[in-house]
DNA sequence: AATTTATTGCAACAACATTGCAATATTATA
DNA sequence: TATAATATTGCAATGTTGTTGCAATAAATT
């Protein structure tokens, strides 16, 4: 599955880019410059996740946000930060502190969902 | 809106009490003795919630699950507390480690949802 | 026993995301 | 450049989870 270059994935990862903030499947169709089908949007999103571009984020709300992802691996162990989506502006931000969690001996832990959902800043 | 006591209800809360940890509406639907229409158990869920019975949580499954509330307010403060979703039996419990975050100054943080997703003891 | 109204079942709806398939476009190869 | 291989896309259909309107039912009160 070698990637290809399309003005889809680029129309896409710019809107996110310049939006600086993680964004939804409908607010990328709301931004982007082209028409793109909604399906579609999804495969490139999903697609962005899995080479390690952008990481997903399931908000309260029960949408999927994606944001860029800052120098991580495949892993997306880094990827390990709270993130914070406000109620009134409806964005979903990265926050910058990382998430500091033990479990009990056994457990093995995959992947990190924390969401801290409120108002932020500009909409206070 | 003064509660009644309906054998849905506490068919509803026996089967999660008697789980020991959170349980979503279709496992609620598939462990309970009598038949309960899906939008009921919703219902009955949700009332909890807001009486301060339960609390809910949403996976990266995309499923809400829900978990007994162990002596907390209206406010479910208290309920900023990690939880564990394993991905082989399918099941989320509560851990007992708090959040710990800190947000930039302005934010105002009305809920938290964190959730770890991997593989439990039992399962490893 | 009669009244009030919270609760329930049912069906329809809503929102978000995924999938099958044919058409298209990108990349590699000749 | 022309051709072949196949990744990508659009479209429609489908899946999954959760909510809502409304009439019927049942719990609590008098
Ligand atoms: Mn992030
Ligand atoms: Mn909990
Ligand atoms: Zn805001
Ligand atoms: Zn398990």
């Amino acid at each position: 599955m070698k990637r290809r270059n399309t003005p889809t994935k680029e129309a896409v990862l710019s809107v996110i880019t310049k939006a600086g903030q993680a964004m939804s499947q409908d607010a990328i169709e709301e931004k982007v410059a082209i028409d793109i089908n909604r399906a579609t949007i999804y495969r490139v999103l999903n697609r962005f996740c899995d080479d390690g571009v952008l990481h997903k984020v399931l908000a309260e709300d029960g949408k999927q946000y994606f944001a860029l992802c800052d120098g991580c691996d495949e892993t997306h162990q880094e990827h390990q930060h709270f993130h914070f989506k406000c109620t009134v502006c409806e964005t979903l931000e990265c926050l910058p502190n990382a998430v500091n969690y033990s479990i009990p001996a056994g457990y093995q832990v995959e992947n990190v969902n924390c969401v801290l959902t409120g108002v932020c800043k500009k909409c206070s």
